[in-house]
DNA sequence: TGTCAATATTCGTTGACACGAATATTCGTG
DNA sequence: CACGAATATTCGTGTCAACGAATATTGACA
């Protein structure tokens, strides 16, 4: 259960994101996505292919329609991984961080004061 | 400030997120990343720069070496864009769009029902 | 089974990018 | 200012992915 690279990449191409933006909604068949976002059909289904390949989204088949959902797994998977950030852009540590190296920058001229 | 999808790409280039993980524990000189991560000493710099470019990381110079470390904003924002589509993965909203689904889909069927 | 609507797939072209080697730059030090 | 360490940049090459057009497939229905 780790986050994959290619989840990344997937949601990198900017028709793809726009695609899973409209899919946050609710699940769509491919004409209604393909029109809504003025993407080429081909576009739409092949955009829709590598989603799917990454497990982004999940298909189901209804009479001639194929509809698009979402698919959990992949997103929070992502959004798991970036909380591992957290600290980075929660104020009070990122400060402390810059203390941090302020404080080692000060060392290292401190230690080369010492050989002079 | 909105979440960019460039972001997104550059995170998805396997080396460049493994820069990023090596980067969570704190700012590193070139010359470190290259080593521990077995990557050219160009290539450290090529992914350093697209990094910099859309701003996850920032670069502070120290004699002759660079030290890079990670930058807030963007992963604040991919996190807070996922935070947007949390409703997918939480499991309560997760299956009640499986049952909204099914209605919708029993519906067709009985709309259809009535036409014979 | 023929036809139509919806979607998928194939194919050729083009542009972008990751890579490695080589070279250039920056900066501290003698 | 010459030199070396650390890093950046340039350049050529190969690969891959996005695109549009065309074609193939799927499934409902007459």
């Amino acid at each position: 259960m780790e986050m994959n690279p290619e989840t990344l990449a997937a949601l990198g191409e900017p028709n793809r994101l726009r695609i899973i933006e409209l899919l946050r909604a609710g699940p769509r068949p491919v004409n209604d996505i393909h029109v809504r976002l003025e993407l080429r059909q081909s576009q739409a289904s092949q955009h829709l292919k590598v989603l799917r390949d990454v497990g982004l989204v999940e298909m189901e088949p209804r009479a001639q329609q194929r509809f698009y959902r979402l698919r959990p797994e992949p997103l929070k998977q992502v959004h798991e991984w970036l909380d591992r950030y957290r600290h980075i852009w929660e104020q009070r540590f990122e400060e402390l961080d810059k203390v941090v190296e302020e404080l080692k920058r000060k060392e290292q001229s401190d230690a080369a004061g010492n050989d002079r």
